[in-house]
DNA sequence: CCTGCCCACGTAGGCTGCTCACAAAAATGC
DNA sequence: GCATTTTTGTGAGCAGCCTACGTGGGCAGG
């Protein structure tokens, strides 16, 4: 008989559709499932070692959350990147985690977000310059996250997470924050200032510049990317999507 | 031979599984499925004629959208509404809508948008209350989603989209918003003037005073419908919901 | 009569094997 | 060499089966 899943769930608790999910997605996030390609069913069965209705279950909620399109008869196609999608993710964050922070005034863990800012500083010289980055982004990525749990709005973290994940993903596209992080570590600062001093005007003010901040370096590098490379970054992609 | 499912799709290409999405949605948002309650797989195989693929599919896609629970080995509970739950809604359609509206200034059809009042003032009185409150929450959401959609960010407008579903379906439970008619006539009446000036200030400042009265009439519904059928609304879950 | 245990049942979730409609590619006919 | 037909591969759906497990009711022991 097939021993291989008599009750696997090594420690957690996760079924087989939700962690194929989270591995895809992760590989999208990553950018190791390259933007615009498309992939078929059968060649994600054999990839992730999953079976069709594991798969489907896994591949429907990645398309709802905009990350993969169906294409009927051809494949699955992972999402573009345009110049036009890091326009968007940034306004909503620009528009979502001032009020985040504002509302986490008071609630937030500042001992927890001062070890969390010291985790975005911590430099692995064994990793290489891509992992590297993957690194610096999840702690950034908890960073901000645990300012938009502390909140208390479910929606709005929920929201911002998946801002952050999309955030990621066009950041992995345009390789190198590397040399941003002196300026970054500076907002992180400031903010943590304004969160002990408990001045919600100036959180709310110190979140904005942050995100507009990162969002002029990530277009910056996108742009530098994007001249080096040709055409890789379409500009609009053929059909509307979503 | 099965000759049931010959090439379907009476008018429009609906896959079964998108059709059962939208049909258990539909249910969730006017609370024919009501909050809390707890529907198992065979029940929704019956209700929608539909089979356990697609269905679990669809069940899949409403659970990552909040809609729903999976609860292994006992069934899908409809998700709870909460008070807090709609704070949180109109928390974020009062940062995310005049953003929008500001945006859509000078890009809106404005003929359009006076047709789409004028929807919201129909009288059906064939109708019954219920279902004219339907109608009206339609008309509503199109109004408020033609403002979305003309923004230009596509990632805005689905999540507004999103927010005014779960509105609706909030509205739906505490029925009764027949009285506040006039009063929203007047906000709309307002945001289209301003759209015409072309004030983006105006438009922004009037679309969230519009956001605020709609809350406080919707948070006064409901609490007149907690009095009346006791704690027909829980505050809070007994576990931590998402 | 009460109490605690145990097993059958119903459940979500997963897997396999099939069918169908359709589009693109390949093979075939002229 | 071009048009037509056939083949292939795809997403999508359905049906039957299995497994793990929580729940509740029946049953035995006190």
């Amino acid at each position: 008989m097939d021993t291989s899943r008599i009750t696997v769930n090594e420690d957690a608790a996760l079924s087989s559709g939700d962690d194929a999910y989270q591995r895809i997605r992760r590989d999208i996030i990553s950018c190791r499932l390259s933007p615009g390609t498309i992939v078929t069913e059968p060649a994600l069965m054999a990839a992730y070692d999953i079976r069709k209705t594991s798969l489907r279950i896994a591949l429907t909620r990645l398309a709802q959350e905009g990350f993969l399109r169906s294409r009927p008869r051809k494949g699955y196609q992972i999402a573009p990147i345009t110049l036009r999608d890091v326009e968007e993710v940034f306004t909503l964050r620009a528009q979502l985690e001032p009020l985040a922070a504002r509302l986490a005034v008071g609630r937030v863990d500042l001992d927890r977000l001062r070890d969390l800012e010291a985790a975005c500083r911590v430099q692995h010289p064994v990793l290489q310059l891509n992992d590297q980055i993957d690194v610096f982004m999840d702690a950034n990525k908890a960073f901000h996250l645990a300012i938009a749990a502390a909140c208390g709005n479910a929606r709005l973290h929920h929201t911002l997470a998946g801002l952050m994940d999309e955030m990621s993903r066009l950041v992995a596209l345009g390789f190198g924050v590397q040399k941003t992080k002196p300026e970054i570590k500076h907002n992180h600062n400031a903010m943590i200032a304004a969160f002990e001093e408990g001045d919600a005007r100036r959180v709310e003010l110190n979140a904005r510049r942050h995100i507009e901040t990162f969002q002029a370096m990530t277009l910056e590098k996108l742009y530098a990317s994007l001249a080096e490379t040709g055409a890789a970054i379409p500009v609009a992609g053929p059909g509307s999507w979503r």
